[in-house]
DNA sequence: CCAAAAGTGTTCTCCATACACCCATGC
DNA sequence: GCATGGGTGTATGGAGAACACTTTTGG
């Protein structure tokens, strides 16, 4: 089981990797992984991989696809479930190497190369990313639990990888009814006060 | 590795189920599946799956979901790839069963129950099958290789469980611009002569 | 001749897009 | 006072949905 953890900081979005510290590939960067226990089903491998990694529980997860290439591991046959997950790096601060290893975050753009097949894992979970945003409001999980329109507007022009027109965001949001106003704003920064918005968690049903 | 066969006949959309010969759940119908060989991957080992069941070789095939519940075959635990397939009965004779086991085409929605989590991954293929017929032209692998426009509608409808204008959907499908017009006609019915298309193989590069 | 199926256009609605200005705040 | 970013409305084009009649052919 491998696991894309995806975040999202000041610098963009980010993607969690290990260092290895054993053959192969010893020394380079992989994604998180592990072996999936006898009894446990494969969501909860992952979701107990990710928490051994970051420390979060509460996380979007979701199952990405099954590499199985007869040589994708130089060992032996391996065959791996690849989930994909999206953190808050904003408000818990991830410490993201609870063993040993070393583990980072890079920009999803400057990973380096990857150990065994998990270049084509990563490519594959940042297409799944677009398609689902597209059509469907995602990706609240990246973001502090209360976030401005135009911190939303970043990251879908993070992911989608294309500038959106502010007026029309606006208002395919917020018709979307999927978030709700709180009554704070967010202050600090240069400018007028922005109005922070929230996650309407019950909102997941009208959606699906 | 798990495969859902679909086909389709004048009665409706099949899928093909095998009867067990050995317990667990024996004389229960299950999907056709099988175990991953060490050295082939998921694909080929649905792929072959596939064509000692059908014979059929040159098929649609995508994988669909992975399966790990930890109790799902009651002697050990087994997780399984599932796979999807669209096949075409109507020119190739399939023969339903290669080996001592009892094989049949059941309408899918008249399935008998099926054994281990085979009902979960039934529902999941139809599915995944409705979400990609409504935004890319899919599905011609059920018909034979020259169909009219009426054929394609009703395997829209089939799959789709509602009814289509027939003028919107003409209009779609050829601005689409994945079937082409054979020189030939479908006769014999009543009626005048219908028009047969025939399936654009470079027109996948389009789409995707 | 009648039942069955093929083929064909237009209108309307709605959603997606394009586009520009004013105001509040921090420095 | 100025740079930064928040917030707002309208006009246009394109896609999807609704809708009915004529023609051909087999029985």
């Amino acid at each position: 089981m491998d696991c894309v953890v995806f975040g999202l900081d000041d610098e963009g979005l980010k993607v969690l990797l290990i260092q290895r510290g054993l053959a192969p590939f010893e020394g380079k960067w992989a994604l998180p992984g592990g072996f999936v226990r006898v009894n446990e089903t494969l969501d909860e491998a992952a979701r107990r991989e990710l928490e051994e990694e970051t420390g979060l529980r509460k996380v979007f997860l979701e199952q990405l696809y099954t590499f199985g290439a007869v040589d994708r591991d130089p060992r032996e046959r391996v065959v791996s479930v690849a989930y994909y997950a999206l953190v808050n790096l904003s408000e818990h601060h991830v410490h993201a190497a609870t063993d040993a290893r070393d583990a980072a975050w890079f920009g999803v753009h400057d990973a380096p190369t990857l150990a065994f097949d998990h270049a084509d894992i990563l490519q594959m979970a940042l297409e799944r990313l677009r398609g689902k945003l597209r059509y469907q409001p995602i990706g609240f999980e990246l973001l502090p639990k209360k976030f401005t329109l135009s911190q939303l507007q970043h990251l879908y022009e993070l992911v989608l990888e294309r500038e959106l027109d502010k007026r029309n965001f606006r208002r395919r949001i917020l018709e979307a009814d999927v978030i709700e106003e709180t009554e704070n704003y967010r202050t600090g920064q240069v400018g007028p006060r922005a109005m922070l918005y929230r996650y309407r968690p019950d909102a997941v049903a009208e959606v699906t």
